[in-house]
DNA sequence: GCCAATAAGTACGCATGCGTACTAAAATAG
DNA sequence: CTATTTTAGTACGCATGCGTACTTATTGGC
């Protein structure tokens, strides 16, 4: 097909990437106004219907290295979104959780963090989707160290 | 199943997310002892087997905006394993190409991004492998501004 | 109980992502 | 042909990704 068998085989990975940085940079707009980040937006949901969670919990939710998520959390504890005290069971650890300006703000992007998510799943049907869904996880758990 | 359906609907977005996080992270780590990082290679490896294009092109390809190529395609330049001139038919723009240095290293880091690359593929089986590259075309495209 | 190995989290530095605002050149409207 | 608009690329600033090196607390072997 292709002059360039290299660049077949990178179809994938580059499809990837700009899958992964296209959708990211729409949601970054699309939270824009209500004055946090994708990213930023990504932990405090993931705190939601959570009573308190670790930092190493949400690197391993997001994916993001524990030096990416101190910052982060550091950042959204400064904003008064979540609050972080030492874990009882465990002087290394936080607890992080939502603070009540948090679940509130959260609840306040669920509409429009909701209709990126459904348009991002519309865009393939149903038993498709959970293909995706679990090559997607194959994935991560294949790289991860 | 969950008691969370915002959680449900994140799923998709959350593991594409780790995915594109995880994957990136490993193959900066297999590019490291060759001096350049993931995001580096894939720019030199887009322009191995083309004589000559602009950064516009490079940005459509790589799914990173203008201003990340710039600097990119800055840091090659002065690495050497890149040079740039003005398109002599479009005074804006500037045509960049590998040098026989960047040559000498798409070859040589060629083997160890196969590997990534092979690797990545032979998580899923072949006709499967089409409906995922599909998906995240589909993915990008929808959300491409 | 003690000590080595592990694990949670942080500080620092550099590369990238990208919005905003800009320059200069090309395309288009009239 | 001129004026407006669009386009290629850059400068700047801030957020994130993450490797390395570190501190402090926990765990495991003995």
């Amino acid at each position: 097909m292709t002059e360039n068998s290299l660049a077949e085989e990178a179809q994938l990975t580059l499809a990837l990437r700009k899958a992964y940085l296209t959708f990211h940079r729409r949601a970054n707009a699309a939270l824009l106004s209500y004055g946090v980040t994708a990213d930023q937006y990504v932990v405090l949901s993931l705190l939601r219907s959570q009573k308190g969670v670790t930092q190493k919990w949400v690197v391993d939710q997001t994916g993001s290295d524990p030096n990416t998520v101190s910052r982060l959390v550091s950042t959204l504890e400064s904003k008064q979104l979540l609050s972080r005290q030492r874990d009882p069971d465990d002087g290394r650890a936080y607890v992080v959780k939502l603070t009540s300006k948090g679940s509130s703000l959260v609840r306040k992007t669920a509409e429009t963090a909701k209709q990126m998510q459904t348009r991002l799943e519309n865009l393939i049907p149903k038993p498709e989707r959970n293909k995706l869904l679990k090559a997607l996880q194959q994935i991560e758990q294949e790289f991860r160290t």
